[in-house]
This record gives C-alpha cells, sequence and structure tokens, in this order.
RNA sequence: GGGUUCAUAGCUCAGUUGGUUAGAGCGCCACGUUGACAUCGUGGAGGUCGGCAGUUCGAAUCUGCCUGAACCCA
C-alpha cells in the first residue's frame, strides 16, 4: 500500500458497514450452490415474520454469523439459510388487534377475508426483521430466503400430516387441553407457562345425603364446583372410611354426586377430601374416565360461564369465581378461605390463564418418534453445547406425552381432514377436495355423498409443526412426499450448528431431531449450540412489555455493528444467561477505535512516494519479530480449540488481547523509530502491516466491518481477493518458545523499572540510568542484544548490562526472576519510600516461602507426590531463595 | 412434589484430568495530553473461592450435609 489521505482520528462504523456489506453481497459471498467442498450449513432459527428484531435474536444471529463466517475462511462451503415463521398465534392476535381498531369482528370475516388481511399484514411487516440481520453483517445466503407459509413450505406441511397420519401417528381424540380463552384454542404443554401466584384456598362444604355430616373440601376454583360430578377420598383415610360410597349433595346445584375412593388423593392435601370435576381439570378427567364418573361442562369458549353451570351464566369465570364465594358463605357452606402459594397455567403468547378443557383435537403420538431423538442425542451423534442441556433433554423425552397440533386459528397450514357426516370417526385425510371427495365416498361407502357435505376442518396446525421441519424443507419441500433427496437436500443435509436458546430446547430442537429421524431417517444437526438468555442489569428477562430492552438497531447506531457484536460476544458464554450491559458494546467501539488508529498510526509513518507491501518475513535477528509471530502463532492454536469447545466468547477475548495488547501495547511500539517525529524504517512497517494482516483475519469472524475496512486498506484488492472470503491463518508449530520467553523477561524488567517510577514519583519524561545485572552471563548477553527494546520504551539516559554490577549508592532497586534492576536516583531518591518498597517485596516472598516449606517439610508430600511436583516446589524454593537474598541485601543498604 | 444447574474480587465471569499464597474485563485509586488512540497510556489497591464436615501428602477443584439463588417438569 502506499499513504494516502489524511485518516480521521475517530473510526465511523456506519460509513464503513453500509460500504462493505453492499460490496459483499453484490459479490454474492454469502450465495452457495452444492460443489465438491464440504459443506458447512446452518439454517436459521426463523424469527417472527412480522417481528422485529431484539436483543435475543442479535445474540442468536451474531453467533451464527461468527460460526458461519469462520467456516466460510476455513474453506468450507458455507451456507446459512434465513427465513422467518409465520407464528400462528401471535400473528393471529397482532391482525385481530389490529382489525378491532378499525371496528372489524373476527367473526364478521370469512376465512379468506380474514386471510386477505393477514397476508397484507404480513407482506407490510414481513421481512423487515430480515432487513435488520443485515445491519448486524450476518452473512446469510439471502437468495435462499423462506417463509414457512409459502407455497411450497405448505405443501410440505400437509405432506407431513398425510405422511403420519397414514403411519398411525396422528390421531383425533376428546381430551383434556390447554385452552386459551382469549385466542379461543388449544395449546400444547409447552406453551403454557407455569407461575407462582398467590391464591385463596377455599374450603367448602358439602351435605351428605340422609345425614347430618359434611365432608370439606379445598379448592382453588369454586366456580367449578357447578360441574362436580363426585367427591374422593382416599380409600385408607380413616376420617372417611365411612362415607364412602354415600352421596354428597353439591352446593348451588344441589346435585346428588358418589362419594369415591381412590389412591390418587393425598390424604395429607387440603383436607384430604377432593372435588372431582371431570370437565375442568386433567387429573379430575382422568379418575372420572375411571369410575366412569359424568362430565359436565360449564364454560363456553371465551371464558364464560356457560348455561350448563346454572350460575352465573355468561359472566367471566374469575368474576363467578368471586360471586360463588360470597353465595356460599351466605349458605353457611364457607369454612374457611387461606392464602396460598399455586402454580397457574397461563398462555404463553396471550398471558391469559389457562383452561383446562375438555375437546376434540387432533393428536400427534411422541412415543416412536422420540425414540430415536433420544438415543442419538444421549450417545453424542447430536452433540449438545454446553452438554448439560442432555439432562433436561433426557427428562422431557423419556416423560413425553402426545402432541396436540391443532389449533382454533385462521394463520397457518389447515388440517388437511374432511368431514362428510356427523360421526366422530366420518372424516378422510386427503391432499385435496377432489381426493378427499372420493375417499369420503370410498369410506362412507355411500356413492351418492353429496359434495356438498363434505367440509374441510376449520384448525390449522401449531407453527412449529412446520418449523420443526425447517432443516428439511428449506432445501428439499418435496422430499416428505417423494421420500427421495433432491441434490441439495444431499449436499447440505444433515446440517452442522443449531444455534438457539435451551428455552426452545422441547419446542423446537427436540421436535426437529424427531422430524430429522423420522422422516431422512438422519440428524437435522451435528451440533446445537445453546445460548443464554439476554437480561438485563436487574436479571429481568428483556421483553418489550418491560420496555427494559434496548433498541438493537440504536445500539448498532451509536457502537457499530462490530462494537455491539463483540459486546454482545464478550458476555455470552454458552448457556449461560448474560446480563447485558451497553458498558460491553462500548468496550466494542473502543476496540475498534483502538484498531482504527494502530492503522492510522501506520499510514502516518509512510513516506508519500513510497509503496509498501506488507510482509510476515520475520528479520531472525530481531527479538519482536520472533515474538510477536510466535504470539500469533500461539493464539491461533488457543482459538482453534475455543472453537471446537464452541467457547466463542474465550476466542474472542484472545485475539482481543492480542490485539491491543501485544500487538499495539508493545509490537508497535518497539516498532517505533528512535526518533521522535521520524518515520519507521520501512521493513518495520511492513511487517507491521504483514501481522495486521493475520489479526485482522483472526478478528474478522468477530468483528467482520472494521477487518475488512483495513484489510482493503493494507492492499489494493480485487472482488476474489475480500477478507471475508480469504483464507484463515494456517496453524503452524514454529512458535519460537525462547524468544517468547526472552521477550517476557524483557517485559518483566520494563514493568519493574515503570513501577519505580510511578511509586518513586519520577516524571515520566525524566531519562534514567539504568543498571541491569542479569541473573547469569548467558541471559546478559541475550538481553544486551535486546538493549533497543528498552530504549523504544523506556526514557533512557544509559542502559548497562552487567552480572558483577555493584549496587550504586542511593538508588532504587528490583529484583525479577533473579536478575536486579538498579536505577540511581542521587538527590532524587526517598529511603523510606525506597525502604517499604523493598520490604513489602520481602514480606510477600516470605509468605510466598512459608507456604512452600510447609509442602516441602510434609514427609507424606515429598512421599506420595509425584517427582516432577515435588521438583517444581523445590525449583520454586530455590529462585525465591535467591530473589529473597538480593532483596536482603538490598535493604541492608538502607540500613547502615 | 420430581429433575437440573449454580454460588470465586464492588460487578460480570474464567479456572480443562485435585498440585498458581486464585485469573480476565469492567469499575475503583494515583500519575500522565507539543500528534496513532483520553473511545488513550503507565502503575496500583481489591477475593482464601457461600457455610460445615469428610476423602487426600495436598481441595476453588472430589464426597456428604446445610444455607441461598435460578431453571425445567408435574
Amino acid at each position: 500500500m502506499s499513504k494516502d489521505q489524511d485518516i480521521p482520528k475517530q473510526y465511523n462504523p456506519a460509513e464503513t458497514e453500509e460500504k462493505w456489506y453492499t460490496y459483499w453481497e453484490e459479490n454474492g459471498y454469502f450465495h452457495s450452490e452444492p460443489d465438491e467442498r464440504e459443506s458447512f450449513t446452518v439454517v436459521i432459527p426463523p424469527p417472527n415474520v412480522t417481528g422485529v428484531l431484539h436483543m435475543g435474536h442479535m445474540l442468536n444471529n451474531t453467533i451464527q454469523d461468527v460460526l458461519v463466517r469462520r467456516a466460510r475462511m476455513l474453506g468450507k462451503n458455507a451456507c446459512w439459510v434465513p427465513g422467518t415463521d409465520h407464528a400462528s398465534i401471535a400473528t393471529e392476535a397482532k391482525v385481530v388487534q389490529k382489525l378491532r381498531k378499525e371496528g372489524i369482528k373476527k367473526s364478521d370475516l370469512s376465512r379468506d377475508e380474514f386471510l386477505k388481511h393477514a397476508w397484507n399484514w404480513t407482506d407490510e411487516h414481513g421481512g423487515i426483521i430480515l432487513e435488520q440481520l443485515k445491519k448486524l453483517g450476518a452473512s446469510c445466503d439471502w437468495q435462499r430466503t423462506r417463509f414457512t407459509l409459502e407455497d411450497e413450505l405448505y405443501e410440505t406441511v400437509i405432506d407431513c400430516f398425510i405422511e403420519l397420519y397414514n403411519r398411525g401417528l396422528i390421531y383425533r381424540g376428546l381430551r383434556m387441553v390447554n385452552w386459551d380463552p382469549a385466542a379461543q384454542t388449544a395449546l400444547s404443554d409447552e406453551e403454557v407457562i407455569h407461575k407462582e401466584v398467590q391464591s385463596k384456598f377455599y374450603h367448602v362444604r358439602y351435605p351428605i345425603k340422609d345425614s347430618d355430616e359434611y365432608v370439606t373440601i379445598a379448592t382453588t376454583r369454586p366456580e367449578t364446583i357447578l360441574a362436580d360430578t363426585a367427591v374422593c377420598v382416599n380409600p385408607d383415610d380413616e376420617r372417611y372410611k365411612h362415607l364412602v360410597g354415600k352421596t354428597a349433595i353439591i352446593p348451588m346445584v344441589n346435585r346428588e354426586v358418589p362419594i369415591i375412593a381412590d389412591e390418587y388423593v393425598d390424604p395429607e392435601f387440603g383436607t384430604g377430601c377432593l372435588k372431582i370435576t371431570p370437565a375442568h381439570d386433567p387429573n379430575d378427567y382422568e379418575l372420572g374416565v375411571k369410575h366412569g364418573l359424568e362430565v359436565i361442562d360449564i364454560l363456553n369458549a371465551d371464558g364464560t360461564m356457560a348455561k350448563e353451570a346454572k350460575f352465573y351464566v355468561g359472566e367471566d369465570r374469575f368474576k363467578a369465581r368471586k360471586r360463588i364465594a360470597k353465595d356460599l358463605e351466605d349458605f353457611g357452606l364457607l369454612m374457611k378461605v387461606e392464602e396460598m402459594n399455586n402454580k397457574v397455567g397461563y398462555s404463553e403468547r396471550t398471558d391469559v390463564v389457562i383452561e383446562p378443557r375438555l375437546s376434540l383435537q387432533w393428536f400427534l403420538k411422541m412415543n416412536d418418534l422420540s425414540k430415536p431423538a433420544l438415543d442419538h442425542v444421549m450417545n453424542d451423534d447430536i452433540q449438545f453445547h454446553p452438554a448439560k442441556f442432555k439432562n433436561s433433554y433426557r427428562n422431557w423425552m423419556e416423560n413425553i406425552r402426545d402432541w396436540c397440533i391443532s389449533r382454533q386459528l385462521w394463520w397457518g397450514h389447515r388440517i388437511p381432514a374432511w368431514y362428510y357426516g356427523d360421526g366422530e370417526n366420518d372424516y378422510v385425510i386427503a391432499r385435496t377436495a377432489d381426493e378427499a371427495f372420493s375417499l369420503a365416498k370410498e369410506k362412507s361407502g355411500n356413492s351418492n355423498l353429496s359434495r356438498e357435505r363434505l367440509r374441510q376442518d376449520e384448525d390449522v396446525l401449531d407453527t412449529w409443526f412446520s418449523s420443526w421441519l425447517w432443516p428439511i424443507s428449506v432445501f428439499d419441500p418435496e422430499f416428505v412426499r417423494n421420500k427421495k433427496a433432491n441434490p441439495e437436500l444431499e449436499y447440505y443435509y444433515p446440517t452442522q450448528d443449531l444455534v438457539t436458546a435451551p428455552e426452545i430446547m422441547f419446542f423446537w430442537v427436540a421436535r426437529m431431531i424427531m422430524a430429522g429421524y423420522a422422516f431422512a431417517d438422519e440428524k437435522p444437526f451435528s451440533n446445537v449450540y445453546y445460548h443464554g438468555i439476554v437480561r438485563d442489569e436487574k436479571r429481568r428477562k428483556m421483553s418489550k412489555s418491560l420496555g427494559n430492552s434496548p433498541d438493537p438497531l440504536e445500539l448498532i447506531k451509536k457502537y457499530g455493528a462490530d462494537g455491539t457484536r463483540t459486546g454482545m460476544l464478550f458476555s455470552a458464554p454458552a448457556g449461560n444467561d448474560l446480563l447485558f450491559d451497553e458498558a460491553l458494546c462500548e468496550q466494542g467501539r473502543n476496540f475498534s477505535n483502538k484498531i482504527w488508529n494502530a492503522f492510522r498510526f501506520l499510514t502516518m509513518n509512510m513516506d508519500e512516494n513510497e509503496s509498501y507491501t506488507p510482509t510476515t518475513e520475520i528479520d531472525p535477528e530481531n527479538l519482536a519479530d520472533k515474538w510477536m509471530l510466535g504470539r500469533i502463532r500461539t493464539t491461533l492454536a488457543e482459538m482453534e480449540d475455543d472453537f471446537e469447545k464452541y467457547r466463542l466468547n474465550e476466542a474472542l477475548k484472545k485475539i482481543y488481547s492480542l490485539v491491543w495488547d501485544d500487538f499495539c501495547d508493545w509490537y508497535i511500539e518497539v516498532c517505533k523509530s528512535d526518533q521522535i517525529g521520524e518515520k519507521m524504517p520501512k521493513e518495520n512497517l511492513e511487517r507491521a502491516l504483514g501481522f495486521f494482516e493475520i489479526l485482522m483475519k483472526m478478528l474478522h469472524p468477530f468483528m467482520p466491518f472494521i477487518t475488512e475496512e483495513i484489510w482493503q486498506r493494507i492492499r489494493e484488492r480485487s472482488a476474489d481477493e475480500a477478507l471475508t472470503i480469504s483464507t484463515w491463518p494456517e496453524i503452524r508449530d514454529e512458535r519460537f518458545p525462547e524468544s517468547v520467553e526472552l521477550f517476557g523477561a524483557v517485559q518483566s524488567q520494563i514493568s519493574a523499572i515503570r513501577n519505580i517510577q510511578a511509586e518513586m514519583n519520577l516524571a515520566p519524561k525524566s531519562a534514567l540510568k539504568i543498571i541491569i545485572k542479569p541473573k547469569n552471563s548467558e541471559l546478559a548477553k541475550q538481553l544486551e542484544n535486546s538493549g533497543w527494546i528498552y530504549k523504544k520504551l523506556l526514557p533512557v539516559e544509559r542502559l548497562t548490562f552487567d552480572v558483577a554490577a555493584e549496587k550504586p549508592k542511593a538508588s532504587a532497586a528490583s529484583v525479577v526472576e533473579g536478575s536486579e534492576i538498579f536505577i540511581p536516583l542521587e538527590g532524587l531518591i526517598d529511603l523510606d519510600v525506597e525502604r517499604e518498597r523493598i520490604q513489602k517485596e520481602i514480606d510477600r516472598l516470605k509468605g510466598f516461602m512459608k507456604g512452600i516449606d510447609a509442602k516441602l517439610s510434609n514427609k507424606g508430600f515429598v512421599e506420595n507426590a509425584p517427582e516432577a511436583v515435588v521438583e517444581k516446589e523445590r525449583q520454586k524454593k530455590a529462585d525465591a531463595e535467591t530473589n529473597l537474598e538480593k532483596l536482603v541485601a538490598q535493604l541492608s543498604e538502607y540500613e547502615g
């Protein structure tokens, strides 16, 4: 390169980021086609199509981008498939809300009319989030963008339903489901969030028929008393044995119900006497089936009391609860009300209290599907990072229950079931109406069946029933039907890494694994990286409703995408929640600026008429060169290890420190010219640029923009020489350990001298006479050759290395790894300060030696510990003794 | 109630198979600004590793109990 115009003092990310993202896209660097290279595939966890980027997305996608960019640089055919999810409940709720604001009720619209509104909404808001990802630098293959509700993927889902139905895994049945009265749909177990709440525990007396006796039950939901069809006690409970077989009278409705006995009842809980409401409690339902009890449903779909309740009809369940409590009290049947903590289920989407409700729904049998999915995770065919999540995965898989896949919504994949009669089994499963018609005629045996009688199921499928196919369907939407992979699926599947949060392990990860084995007989991915939840400084989850989440795009504006990415990753060890702190993004921005200014400094040292060619050819005589190259290669190897273990933040910290501490604070410093104002020697500059290039490669996956910017400034590059598609630096074994060690010794001595400067309150620029007494003559020779390094980093008036040096009078002194440092300070030295300094070091060493002595004088230690460990302790002791002797001698100078 | 995880400096976290008088970043304190960077430099002070007991020559690291926190499932 040669010197171009002046470079601004501060790095401006906005301009750079826009420029390079456009360049990358225009050159198609992110697009992948199958070829002979090894594939590296990642499918994005599709965000809600109408959503906007939040902090969780930022973290999630930054991690994916780091993995993908590194794979690309490693020469793999990297393919990151982006896309969005139709998010059935969430999107439908938003559309309903929007329509309501316009004065339109969903119930006034036909299905088609409603869907038209929904599509308009999707077209309007859809894809915003993908544009936001570009701002973050995400290197997705945008040509492959998919949407779970697009035509091709829609068909896949229908194929999948039909296939599973034909395998006998899908059934329709009357079951207790989780009912969301706000969305008026069933939910899967995973969509119910249990929260601890303060409830009232009502104790209510039920009269016994033909008797003066009562039984007292306790309930948190007294309104369900109106649906009670039995009272149950434990058969061994002496208190109630005599009542079993008798009849209790339900208050208010005066219904006569049996008193039954069942082991299920815990005599210790409540009164030991349980009211049974088969229509409104899953456990009660089981008992009802077992004992043949009547089922009375008293709730409407919207959570109001139905006419079957006879009381409070049309009133909301919570209002009814209050009223019945009052009425029971008036009747003298309410014995007491206790406060109690209990867990109540809430809808994940609408946050209303879930009602267990008996309803006819479609279910998927899970037992067969879960078995391979469990096995292949437990035997690490699919690796979880961190592995601790295998435990909860196993726990869930082993206790899996059938999956309720139908939703009483319109926005989604409509269930391909067609009803031709009123009987429970009067339906057929078919891809089209025509197909359904002929099947129906066949099944019903009625060749005169009229086509008008045929009605498709109104419900749609759970969103996850489409996204569980994602790793397959994005490549080959016809695979489920054809059962034969197209070349794309052949090449890209199984994918490599899936990056997600542990909270959707059951929703999605587990189900993708099941689908992978069920349809492709192969895992969907090899690794699952679980990252934590982004929380605020008070450990609260960041959410829109709490208003505690910064706007990611604002952060990017403020700190740059590179700075923001760095900030997120700094605090994100795998699997742990991260307490987001904007200060970390600031640190990331500062790092960008540091890099920028390091580069700026190098260009300032360029001669206008000169051209510079970066090189990594080191000068074998130059200790700093060998040290820097050794440090780079060592760090490279360490980062390799971190990446293998998915410890991205560790890898980032290492390259951060290599750039800032090693390269900027030491290497560039020693490359500087001897005279202030003089330019850096050309060969120094070219090597610094050569190292800079390697550092930019190592940093690129984390900070793609600034690294590309520097890379492109260092040399003129053609389109196929962009950093984004360059190759990752080669790991080499030649790491110059002796040079690294020697440079380390020089660093320690320089630090010791700086410490003297600071503690003696010397003006930082007042030149020093430095006398170094190396611990042996070999080291003396080596250090002498490195004398120039001291002169770059310290204000030196005179520097001598002498194994026979005597400590001059009135000098400050220090001992570093057996070598002594003397700095004559005639007239400047404060003897008390110096004495105190040395005494402090002596005390430290004495304490250190005490610990070692304790070990070495312990017979057990010397006899049992490995020889190498004992020898190490002996060496430590010898070194400490040498240092101590020298310090004591130094101190004695002041005593006499 | 069942299961899981965690507790290390003021804060956020490292600490690989037990052998460092415990590391990092941020924050804090002191000093420093005639040009790479104050979005900076140099130096420094902070923990005995939640508590107790045990295993061991040796424990932040292994075991048990206790205390506290979080998450998942019922």
